[in-house]
DNA sequence: GACATTTGTTCGTATATCGCACATTATGGA
DNA sequence: TCCATAATGTGCGATATACGAACAAATGTC
C-alpha cells in the first residue's frame, strides 16, 4: 500500500470514536484529544463532523455518542455469516444445557462476542454481541489462543496485562503455553473461577471444512450448582455434537 | 460550524463502512462506490485505511469487516448509563413475565435496541443490542414517536416506508397519529401481530425525572400463548412498575 | 480467441485538511 | 470581584487528500 491510500483523517476520526469507554460518556473537545494524542483542532474538527452527521450530540460542552453509531458495529454482526449460523445451535444448547451459551472470536488480546443465549444471569457484567473480555482467562479465549501457533500466542499474552482477578486465575505465561497444549490436545478448555469467583465454563473450538478454527463456542454455569469438575461430564457432548454439526455448514 | 470544521474524509469513510449491510458482506471496491456514490480511488483509500488499522480484512478481490469493526458500536454501549441502569428490570420483568423484556431509542425512522432480557425465541429475526426495527409498527416505535411534536411525528411516517408486513399492519398516517394520540392519553402501545404473525407486543416509555421520554421498554409474547387481549392485563402493571422505579434514577 | 465491459490502479492538480500560534471565552479559587 | 488557569475557537502556511481522467488488468461474452 502506497502512502497516498492511507486516509489519515478518517483513521484519526476512528480513533476519536473509540475515545469514547467506559468511563467516559461524555468527552470535551480538550478530554478527546488528550486521550487520542491528537491535535486539540484535529479532535475538534471530528467531533464536529460526528455531530453532524448525527453520530453525536453536542451541547456546546461535551459530545456524547448517539445510537446511530451502532449502526458501524451492527454492519458487521448483520453482514458475517458467522453469527446467524451459530445462534440456532446456542439457542439449542442452552435450552438443552439450561445454562447460557456463547460465541465469540479472536480479537487482539480480546474475546469479541459475536452471539449468545442467554438464560438467567450469572455474570456480574451483561454480555452482549460486541462484549470483550481478556482472552488469557476466559475459556473460548483459551481455546482460541490455542489454535494460533505457539509464538503467535505467546506474543498476544506478551501484548496481555495479565491480572490475577481471582486466587485461581493463571497468569504465567509459560503454564498458559503449557495448558494450550493440552487444549489442542484434548479439544476443550475448562476455566474454573478464573475470571469471576462463582463462575465456571467450557469451550470447544468451530473448526471449517478445512479444519481451520474460526470461533469458539462455550457454556457457563454457576460454579455452585456445577463445579468445574463435573463441566466436562455435563456439556463436552453437548459442544461436540454443535462443533460438528457446524463444520460442514462452515465453507472456505 | 464552518466548512471547515467538517472532516469529509472521516464522513466517508462512515459511509463506506455502513455499505456493509444485510446481504453485502463481501465487498469489492467498485461494489462499494456504487453503493455509496464515490468515487472509486476514494474508496479505496478508505478501505485500505480500515484494513491497515485492522477494521477490514482484504484478500486482493474483496473487503470484509472484522470483529474489531464491534469496538465503535460497543463504545456508545459502554459509554451510556442507559443500557446498564435499564437492564437489571429487564431481567426482573423478563423473569416475572416468562417472556423477552427489551428497551430501545429512537433513531430516525427506526428503533435501535439498547439492552435485551430474552427468554425463548418467538420472533423469526434474532434481536440483540444494536439490532432496529422500523418504529411505525412496533410497540416501542408507538411509544417513541407519540412522545415527539405531532409534526415531528407525521415527518418521520413520511420518512419512513410504510410496509403492510401483516394483514394487521397500520399504514395509514392519519390513523397512526390517531393511534400515538391514544398512546400519549394512556401511557402504553399494545401491537397485535403488525411486525410479524405470531407476535404480540405492549410497551411502555421510560422517562427522565423532567418528564422527558427518553427510551421505552417492552414486553413480547407469542400470540397463541397471550392474545393482545390479555397483554395489558398480564403485563401493563408490571412494565408500569419498572417505569415508575427507572425515573427518579435518570436525570437531567 | 478477439472484443466489449467492468474493475482496479496511477497521476497531476485543484482543493481541503493539519497543526501551530494566537485570540477568546469559560472556570475556579482566594 | 478579580486574577490565574484551563479550555475552546480561529487564521494561516505547509502539507496531504480528492477528484477525474487515463491507463492497465481482469472478467465475461460471443
Amino acid at each position: 500500500m502506497r502512502e497516498t491510500d492511507f486516509v489519515s483523517g478518517f483513521a484519526r476520526g476512528l480513533k476519536v470514536i473509540e475515545a469514547f469507554g467506559e468511563t467516559r460518556p461524555r468527552l470535551s473537545i480538550a478530554e478527546a484529544a488528550k486521550l487520542t494524542a491528537l491535535d486539540r483542532a484535529t479532535v475538534r474538527r471530528s467531533l464536529l463532523t460526528l455531530a453532524e452527521l448525527g453520530y453525536a450530540d453536542y451541547d456546546g460542552k461535551f459530545f456524547t455518542l448517539t445510537p446511530k453509531i451502532l449502526r458501524l458495529g451492527h454492519a458487521y454482526l448483520a453482514a458475517t455469516p458467522l453469527p446467524a449460523l451459530l445462534q440456532p445451535h446456542l439457542d439449542h444448547l442452552s435450552e438443552k444445557a439450561g445454562q447460557s451459551a456463547s460465541a465469540s472470536v479472536l480479537d487482539g488480546t480480546e474475546i469479541v462476542y459475536i452471539a449468545r443465549a442467554a438464560q438467567r444471569r450469572v455474570m456480574s457484567i451483561n454480555l452482549t454481541p460486541g462484549s470483550r473480555l481478556p482472552a488469557y482467562c476466559a475459556s473460548m479465549g483459551r481455546v482460541l489462543l490455542a489454535a494460533l501457533a505457539e509464538n503467535e500466542a505467546r506474543a498476544i499474552l506478551a501484548r496481555s496485562e495479565l491480572k490475577q482477578n481471582t486466587a485461581n486465575t493463571k497468569i504465567d505465561p509459560d503454564e498458559l503455553i503449557a495448558e494450550f497444549r493440552r487444549v489442542r490436545a484434548e479439544g476443550y478448555a475448562i476455566i474454573d473461577q478464573e475470571l469471576e469467583i462463582g463462575l465456571c465454563s467450557i469451550a470447544v473450538p468451530i473448526e471449517n471444512d478445512r479444519g481451520e478454527t474460526v470461533a469458539a463456542i462455550n457454556i457457563g454455569a454457576p460454579a455452585a450448582l456445577v463445579p468445574a469438575a463435573e463441566m466436562k461430564e455435563r456439556y463436552l457432548l453437548l459442544l461436540k455434537e454443535a462443533q460438528a454439526a457446524l463444520r460442514p455448514l462452515l465453507r472456505r
